[in-house]
Order: C-alpha cells, then structure tokens, then sequence
DNA sequence: CTTGGAATGTCAACAACGCTGACGTAGTTT
DNA sequence: AAACTACGTCAGCGTTGTTGACATTCCAAG
C-alpha cells in the first residue's frame, strides 16, 4: 500500500467511491442469511433487530430500545407486538418503576435470535478467518469511525440492564 | 492481538456478534447524510442507488441495473422513472439493440449526485484518515469476503458499457 | 419471413416498515 | 393536585420491496 503520493492512495475519490460500493454489496451479503429465515416465518429484518438486542440486553426496556433503533415507539411496537404475540418475546411489568416493560427472549425467541445469530456468525466468521486477524482488526476500526458518535456507547457497552 | 488462544480471538462468538453490531450501527452512520439530503427532495435510497450506479457507468442498460441492484423491475423502474421524469436521468433507446434502453444523468441528475456522493465519501475519508492505511485495507479485505461471491464482478469491474 | 424469446414498460395489488399526529392510561415525581 | 414519563394504540401516509399478468418492440434463428 506505499505509493508515490505519500500513502493517501486511499483517500481519493474513485477509493472512496469504491469502498462506498464495497460497503453497500457486504451489507447486503450480511443481511441475505437472516433474511431468508425470517421471510419463512414471515418476520422482516426488524423483528430480527428488535430480537436480537433484546438477547443482547435481557431485562431492557422498551425505551432503551427506541434509543438504540433509532425509530418512533409505532414502529418499534408494531414489531415488538407481533413477536409477544407469537411468544418469542416476554414483556414484564417493571418492579422498580412499574410504568416500564422489562423485554427478555422466551425459549422459541431464543431458539430464533439463535438461528439467525448462527447464519449470520456464519458468514462473518468465514469473511474473517480469509480476511485475517490483521484485516479484522482494520475492518472493526474503521466501522468504529464510520458510526454516529452518539451510537459508540450502545456498541460499546453490551451489558444487562437489570 | 496476541492472546493465548492462538491469535483466534477474532472468531470467537463474542467478538463475531461485536462486529455484527458494528456493521449494523456503521450502515446506518453510512447511509445517514445522503439519506438528509435524499428527504429534501422526496427521494428515498433507491434513488440514490440508480443515480449512483447510472453515474458510474453511463449507458448502462436497466437489464444491468436490475442485476447489479438486485431488485425486480418494477421496483427499479418505479424509482427510473420519477428521475427520468424530473429530468435526472436521460433514458435512450439503444442504437445497436433499440429494444434496450441505455441511461445517462443529465447535468442536474450529476449534480445531484455529486452532493450525495460528496457526503457520503466526506464520511468515508474521515473515518479512513481516523483509522489509517493499514486499516482501511483490512476493512476493504473484509468487505469482499463479506458480499456474495456473484456480486464481485460489478464491484471489480467499474467500466462504461458503451 | 415467420416465429420464439429477450428487453422493456406498465397496471394492479399487497406487505414490511419507516413516518407524523393524536389520544389514553398507568404510574412517578414534584 | 399537577406535571411529567413510559408505554400502547388508532389512523393515515410514503418508500420500496414483492408477485402476477399483459403489451410492445425487436433481434435472431429456423
């Protein structure tokens, strides 16, 4: 990667233009796996969503959800209803503050998330084992930048929330 | 990156569902800006997408849009023909097969995309300067194994089509 | 020169999933 | 008691994807 112009080779516009194209082609390969189970049971890439940050935070509520999905309470509850309905997703009362509703995955919402999670690890792991550990590095920097700033802590912080 | 499991710590599951997250919360930060602009003007991505791939390769064909977009045709030519009608693209009819229609941006449909390609790719080089060269590389490693095999060729291959 | 098929356009209907706006209700805080 | 918060819901709309059906134009092969 040296070159004569002092190594911002990859700073020009027709480099940029093609990582923009790289990244929109990868992104849909990220998303075919878990799209073609969820069109089986007839879910859409948001109940994917809301599954699997409900499995990443079990307990979150419905608030915390909104903040890291980054869309209105309408549509997030359309989501949310059917996937309670069809029981892959509890909703509980709070005990502290009982105004919230404490989200955690059933058996099936886990079984689910699980499938999706495996057919989407799949693929990352198989770009990653040929990539390298020091490609995997560079890529994850770079995805760190690419974010909003106000989303890092969401990505930063995967944690239980009671 | 040096860690007692052989240097696999990149492949755990862990690690795997942390660049999931990052890829989710990247894509989105990457289709913020032209999406603002985009909503200004009552376009949505798809409009992006044509404009941006006609940009690429003036001429090409809406049989080649269809296959690099990946999407049916009714669904491209809903979007083809609100930029066709608000004089964005330029729709000929080929002079070697006259059956194909070849597509071209006019001068406001490049202007248009230009602004959207500035912000995105001002994104993009802020995020690559952050990382630096090493990074980026990894990063554009990662992305080719990451998008379906047959969708290699359009990425490769960035050429008029006549 | 007829005919099959390719390339394109279009109509209709539908679904997923964003959005805004408005309203209700339970529960907490001041 | 009043104000604010968390959540749910109804109604309506827009973009963008889908399937299915059908018409047109035109190249190419028999």
């Amino acid at each position: 990667m040296q070159d004569r112009d002092g190594d911002l080779l990859f700073l020009t516009d027709a480099q940029l233009r093609r990582a923009i194209e790289a990244m929109f082609f990868a992104y849909r390969g990220f998303t075919a796996d878990p799209d073609r189970i969820l069109a089986e049971r007839g879910y859409g890439r948001a109940h994917h969503r809301a599954l699997h940050f409900v499995g990443r935070s079990p307990g979150t509520t419905v608030s915390n959800l909104l903040a890291i999905l980054g869309v209105t309470k309408q549509s997030l509850n359309r989501v949310l209803r059917t996937l309670v309905a069809d029981g892959l997703v509890d909703s509980r009362v709070g005990t502290r503050d009982r105004r919230e509703r404490h989200l955690h995955l059933t058996e099936a919402g886990a079984a689910l998330e699980g499938a999706l999670s495996d057919a989407q690890r799949a693929r990352m792991r198989a770009a990653f084992r040929a990539a390298g550990p020091q490609a995997v590095s560079g890529f994850r920097t770079v995805l760190e930048h690419m974010m909003d700033p106000e989303m890092r802590p969401f990505h930063d912080a995967p944690r239980d929330e009671r």
